[in-house]
DNA sequence: GGGTGGGATTGAAATGTTTCAAGGTTGGTG
DNA sequence: CACCAACCTTGAAACATTTCAATCCCACCC
């Protein structure tokens, strides 16, 4: 086959239909409905097809349909591996839909957020899954009002205006922090920030809550807050614990994430701290560099490949079914206990 | 401004010239060449596309145009942070030409692989860049023959048919290994493989050659084969390391990427040996997470983003440029100390 | 007052694909 | 031999945008 386009221009239908002495719409039919043409017309089109290399003009036939053929996931932060696996089952649920998955990245910044959007709006994308920096900034609310399909990932809806994928996040909160008071610890940090990340308000709100149900003092779960969720910040925090008068020093930790808790743990290594012993680490989202830490990580496990299917399958619902209706997904988190947290203190 | 559409079609340019009062060719003159236009008028159509909510259907301009606006960059695997970071570099030179990236991940399969770049010839992206599962596979070699100018990203062009970028992995392997034996040691592990990836082959080679120029024996340099660059497969590694005889057992490892070292560190760190006391430990990429790690990695650093940059620079260049020529735009590669290689050994 | 120059606007053509009603061909049947 | 059905193929219209030559209008100058 001879990929060399003919005088610059890539060859369209109708070179294709001239090469082989048929109409355009013949072969049309060959691309679209290949049953319903002849074989021998439908192997004299191919070849000529494949003569010419011939690749259909996506935006043509998207033009036409009034659709494009993808979908596209805005996400919160590349560098965390968490959102790469909410990606993957996107991805494979837009694969058996045969669509194409367009992955964005937003770092956290609603500018970019929003140049992604406009470009995806743009683009006729038949529907939008976003885990945002600000769920009720007004880009994110006009989605929904344009009428595109669009479903928020890793965080609920709080009015139902839309379809929405999440864990549940207190629910988790209360699991960790369950499980260390079990492990036999009395006093606790909390370590996340901001607390404009709907996400981190809930773990703590969840850690509150049953610390409280068991009686604790509110003094002994401590927060250390941090600027964001990342493995610099759990360093810092860290450092900070570490600077606490001994008889106030948590014996243990609860990490808003991974990535946190990471940094956190290499802090307490290169402190020369034991962990579990001289202080027990729980993380949350359970990444797989939490499982490949040195110590490996004891983390509240979100279901991520799953959640990315699910946010992918109620947008193609919302896309496709006229009687859809708007539904939050809310799935429940597990602790995985390991070693970071592996011993009965005392 | 209201954004409902009207009987369930997107607004046109031609609603919008109706709306405002003139003809379709001065709202695309607002929309494309606003100087063109009075301010009167100008202000008009603006008005009318707020209020019916415009946007403009970017598959017609692209058919128009004959070209998309955007790059794509195909990576090898979206586990990997190394290739985040690239693919970030790539993000902001695109942003500067004002351009869309889609990113893609073959996820090291090439029948996936194949399939994502079917897609984007379709959508005619003005540049492909890629890191191949296998450069030398045919539906990676078809690219350039059909003229879409496409950039090797993390592998060099053999036959300068094309533009690359990427690190001198060979030196890479020597300063890796030349740093071990500079640290006392003299009997050294390669962990790394399968020998299929480019990258494995030649930071085995670099090893190897500088090995050989201190006079070290060859069979102290053992070879530890893994199937993958993965977390698990370093692991994997460290049990077959940790069941050698003693008198062979090397005291210091050398991996062909940070995954692998990641594992190994655990496998290390669980079975009870002291890094780099007893196992000191050298990665390549230089992730985030090889200095985030409870022993920080000591690691071969590449220039991540830059190489992104550089690769979409070049691409952009082939596209626009005619008297482009080829270019392999090859990066120095950097030791980066910590303390998994942190001692004098004896 | 007629002509001129120039800025603003227009309308038609072109882009490549899909769809669909209509037309054509073939072979078989009564 | 005429008719019919089944099967294929055709051609024109439609999608939303951009471009560009042509036109229009107005003010200004001679």
């Amino acid at each position: 086959m001879t990929l060399q386009p003919r005088n610059g221009r890539a060859p369209s239908v109708k070179d294709v239909a001239a090469a082989a002495g048929v109409s355009l719409g013949t072969v049309s039919n060959v691309l679209n409905r290949p049953a319903v043409v002849s074989t021998a017309t439908r192997e004299r089109v191919e070849r000529a097809m494949a003569d010419l290399g011939f690749v259909r003009n996506e935006s043509a036939r998207q033009l036409r349909a009034g659709t494009s053929r993808a979908l596209a996931y805005v996400m919160l932060d590349g560098g965390n591996p968490f959102f790469h696996d909410v990606a993957e089952g996107i991805e494979t649920a837009a694969e058996d839909a045969d669509l194409s998955l367009f992955v964005c990245n937003s770092s956290g910044r609603p500018e970019r957020e929003a140049k992604h959007i406009d470009r995806l709006v743009q683009q006729r994308v038949q529907g939008i899954l976003i885990t945002p920096v600000d769920p009720d900034a007004g880009h994110i609310v006009e989605i929904g009002q344009r009428g595109i399909p669009f479903v928020m990932v890793d965080r609920l809806s709080r009015d139902g205006g839309h379809c929405s994928v999440a864990v549940d996040d207190v629910l988790g909160g209360r699991i960790a922090v369950e499980h260390l008071i079990d492990r036999g610890h009395r006093r606790v940090a909390f370590v996340g920030g901001p607390p404009s990340i709907g996400q981190v308000r809930e773990r703590l709100q969840g850690a509150r809550a049953v610390w409280a149900e068991f009686g604790m003092p509110d003094e002994d779960l401590i927060h250390l807050p941090t600027e964001a969720l990342t493995v610099s910040e759990g360093r810092s925090a860290g450092e900070r614990l570490a600077g606490l008068p001994t008889r106030r020093r948590p014996t243990a930790a609860f990490c808003a994430n991974d990535l946190l808790a990471l940094g956190l743990l290499q802090h307490a290594v290169t402190a020369g701290l034991r962990v579990p012993d001289d202080l027990a680490i729980v993380g949350f989202d359970d990444i797989d560099f939490a499982a490949a830490a040195a110590v490996p990580l004891t983390s509240v496990r979100q279901p991520r490949q799953e959640l990315g299917r699910t946010a992918a399958r109620l947008v193609l619902d919302e896309a496709t079914n006229p009687d859809h209706v708007h539904e939050q997904a809310t799935f429940v988190p597990a602790l995985v206990a390991r070693a970071s947290t592996g011993t009965v203190r005392r």
